[in-house]
DNA sequence: CGTGAATGGTTCATATAGTGAACCACTGAT
DNA sequence: ATCAGTGGTTCACTATATGAACCATTCACG
């Protein structure tokens, strides 16, 4: 292994819960030699991506990451990169995929890839997605702030015989979407439209968004194989896109994921 | 010099104008070899700092930027760095330093340090600059959008006997500010008070703001040795504060202030 | 449809730069 | 006064970086 990554993996140290980080602190979180990593912190604060707290003596991230991120933010929007795994998603399944982002206290489509099955038809003509009744904001219910689910209990429209209209249903859902870590809509917002979907972070955690697959012909949801599938399409597509909006996916996530889903090579690879 | 300081450095040389660079173009702009370069981008590839353009094969800035912009803002937000510097500018000036923002088309105060001169009195008790009348403004129309030259013309309000208020005199002192570097306000907005100020900048040469200095005193504004001394440390606070939020200070304009001031260690050390 | 000039990428002998145990200097708590 | 932490440095040792020369593709052009 190169020296510059393991400067650069040093890096992967800092985070919002742990800001600033000694030297002797960064030894051991990294199990590495004292007088090599404090040479590797030299390269980093001569360069710019780490610099010093002159109160505490210790290093922080420095301000050339976020020149860095402008640009890249420049180079590959949001949009560029989410579209690029909606049409890989897309094609995977023969489904129509879903993009739908949390703003303030909405879940609105943020783009979509239109199954060619479905000729260019629409088969989801909204512009944002109520949260008890679709699979993305079920699982904006699960892992985004609980204070969007005050607003979803105050308006369980019934749109379908299927639409769950109780509270605790609601709530029985949604801890059943935290625990596997995919959201399913059958027929609740829609008639004939069964939902999957999984969340996507934008930062840290933090949830940003929903990544939906919208199955139109409800036969083919009870085939097993078509739906474990669809479900790793989905997780590898939550992991591309969070990735590239600069998210983490939270490793409770990740463990769901790894439960509802049997081991196979394409989930294994995601180191 | 490091590898890795070698490494980091082939970053810098992305831009917005410049998003992707192929490995001969990358050896030709940074003066180096083919072979090297190559091992280098694969320690920041395997690093997530660049990816490929699977289209073009040619590097971008990877994803890894993004998350370490996040966890740098959470660590040093805008305010907090600012602060530091116009701590230091209120400091060795002895005068009261504002820094204001522009957001849409108005320039807003961020933040202020009053001078311990004036016994905590404010001398500018306002909440948003006027663009033709004050240091900060004249800022924003010389470095910012050319779109605000416009809203300043509409609103010419003469605020003391000595603002300008036609637009020929306004165009006017703006060329001055670009060529100089500095802009001044000479009882302009409030009788008594006469203001200096640099622009700062959020990204590449992006207007994002302007410290001040304000005196309060209208007698020292013609002490040569204050007003520089004043100036040498506004374009302090304006490369720190530029700096710190990610920007990069436009080499026209640190040209303009190597012409207005004398050569000084203070501003050769920038380097 | 060769030809030349780009491109990205690899090899391998050379020697430069990275490594880490042991060390020093300082601070603050007991 | 001592000890357990810091951050930082030294220097013999060797692992790693280097770059001229090399190969493999692609692409524009006559």
């Amino acid at each position: 292994m190169s020296s510059t990554v393991k400067t650069l993996e040093l890096l992967s140290y800092f985070s919002p819960a742990r800001p600033e980080i000694g030297l002797s602190q960064l030894c051991r979180l990294a199990h590495r030699d004292k007088a090599t990593t404090h040479r590797h912190l030299q390269a980093l604060e001569e360069t710019g991506f780490v610099e010093r707290n002159a109160a505490s003596r210790r290093y922080r991230l420095g301000p050339v990451v976020l020149q860095l991120a402008q640009i890249r933010e420049h180079t590959v929007p949001r949009k560029t990169s989410a579209r690029a795994a909606l049409i890989q998603l897309c094609d995977a399944t023969g489904e129509t995929a879903h993009l739908s982002v949390l703003s303030r206290k909405t879940l609105y489509v943020f783009d979509s890839c239109k199954s060619p099955d479905h000729g260019g038809r629409e088969i989801m003509d909204v512009q944002s997605f109520p949260l008890h009744a679709t699979a993305s904001g079920l699982c904006a219910l699960a892992f985004g702030s609980p204070s969007l689910m005050k607003i979803a209990l105050d308006a369980l429209t019934p749109f379908t015989a299927q639409t769950v209209t109780t509270a605790e249903a609601l709530l029985q859902n949604v801890q059943t979407v935290r625990d596997t870590g995919f959201s399913y809509a059958d027929r609740t917002f829609k008639d004939d439209i069964y939902g999957i979907a999984v969340p996507v972070f934008d930062k840290m955690g933090a949830f940003a968004g929903a990544v939906t697959v919208s199955v139109a012909c409800a036969a083919r949801r009870d085939d097993p194989e078509i739906t474990e599938c669809t479900q790793q399409n989905l997780v590898i597509a939550s992991r591309e896109i969070t990735r590239n909006w600069g998210g983490v996916v939270p490793d409770a996530l990740e463990e769901a994921w790894a439960k509802s889903l049997p081991p196979s090579q394409i989930l294994e690879s995601s180191a």
